[in-house]
DNA sequence: TCGCTGCTGACAGAATTTGACAGTATGGTG
DNA sequence: CACCATACTGTCAAATTCTGTCAGCAGCGA
């Protein structure tokens, strides 16, 4: 029953994942069932690898966030689709996003053979989406809040230009062409409604909890919206 | 100077994308510096990870196009942004990028450890693209023909409605919201000129190579049209 | 100080990988 | 058909790598 070494080292991350807090080398060594000494070689493998695993002494071992996944392999059909959407995503996306796609595109050009490499560069798949320049808004405050399901209170511009205040529960965030699109369930209007992110003058954080569970609401939404879950 | 049995791995799969005919194993051993039998050994373990390699009696080995790629590790962030782009491309591109992009999702899906996964499938980011419906051009063979640098005879609506025929020297496609563009040095008119797929009666591939490179064309449509190359 | 932990080196035994050799199978060529 | 080049498999000893044990040093907190 012995794990190969490159199986073991996948398990490691895993294992390293599933702790949020420091853990010992010992409990490692126990879940990956191999001594100490042979754990602090593979822990010094992954790290030769690329993995940000801290280790502070008396502590613990701990996987900082922005953490490793287990490596894949893509085909040269498979590589293009995610080149081109890495580009849409770093134009159209917020910064956050937007830098772990060229992080991405950065990772897939350094691995690429050569003659690949000038077909992708040489760029004929363009993505021409003309970002909106005023749309300032913080999205990634905004996927924070999707994230822990936090009430935002939004001043917000309709059509019109008028202003109005209302307390929203967010749980998606939609992009088209020259637009994005903050979908929430409204408190004022007892509804869904759609907040282009240009229109937003603030979004507070309210650091409370909505009542309700976010896939509810997306799947509610889209029943509402008449819109199919993705495959 | 021993190279580790991984690394020799991609070593081999690196030599055999450099052949495009058929290598015998002799060759290969002697470019990976080992021994035949050993080849042996590691041509069955790349195909044990999904490699297409085949071999035939006689023949020697080769790589089958929709080939591997060296693994990739990804962070978090680059995961999301990789999936975002590629639900993008899923729904925007022609079918085999398309496919392309499912395939790619399907590989990052199986790997994500659960928390993960079902923050992804919970589809906080949505691309919502209504593709237009009219539009059944044969992406894949124009990207084709900019592949190989052929002229396409083209039957073309104006915005008018009004159908010409021309022949044109393609050399990129633009993704935008609804509405996809081929973009080509136009006979007819001597100058850059931007084709809706959607409005594209037909196009036949000529099989001819046009006269010059398609580098040169796209920097120079970028400076007409006053857009920066990408980083 | 002590306890806990990370981290490194050395070394012997366990496990794996490799090379060499022998043999079979398959497809093309004369 | 014979003959060659090649893919492929089995076996086994040698080479290499991996692993566990032991020993020691260093940093951190109580």
């Amino acid at each position: 029953m012995t794990v190969a070494r490159s199986e073991r080292l996948l398990i490691l991350l895993q294992v390293l994942r599933r702790y949020r807090q420091p853990v010992s080398g010992a409990i490692l060594a126990a879940e990956t069932g191999v001594s100490l000494r042979t754990l602090y070689r593979d822990i010094a493998s992954l790290q030769a690898q690329g993995a940000l695993i801290e280790g502070e002494a008396g502590l613990g071992y701990i996987l900082k966030p922005g953490f490793m996944l287990p490596p894949m392999m893509f085909s040269q059909d498979e590589i293009e689709a995610l080149v081109l959407g890495s580009r849409w995503v770093a134009k159209m996306a917020d910064p956050r996003l937007a830098a772990g796609a060229v992080d991405a595109l950065e990772k897939i050009a350094a691995i690429l053979p050569p003659e690949l490499k000038a077909e992708i560069d040489s760029s004929t798949l363009l993505v021409a989406a003309p970002r909106n320049r005023d749309d300032n808004t913080d999205l990634a405050m905004i996927r924070k809040a999707i994230r822990a399901e936090h009430m935002l209170d939004l001043t917000y511009e309709d059509e019109k230009g008028s202003p109005t205040q209302r307390r929203v529960w967010p749980f998606a965030l939609g992009f088209f062409d020259s637009v994005r699109v903050m979908i929430a369930w409204c408190e004022l209007r007892q509804g869904f409604r759609h907040f282009r992110t240009d229109r937003i003058v603030s979004a507070v954080a309210t650091g409370k909890r909505y009542a309700r569970r976010r896939p509810v609401l997306l799947s509610e939404w889209r029943e509402a919206e008449g819109i199919p879950a993705p495959s």
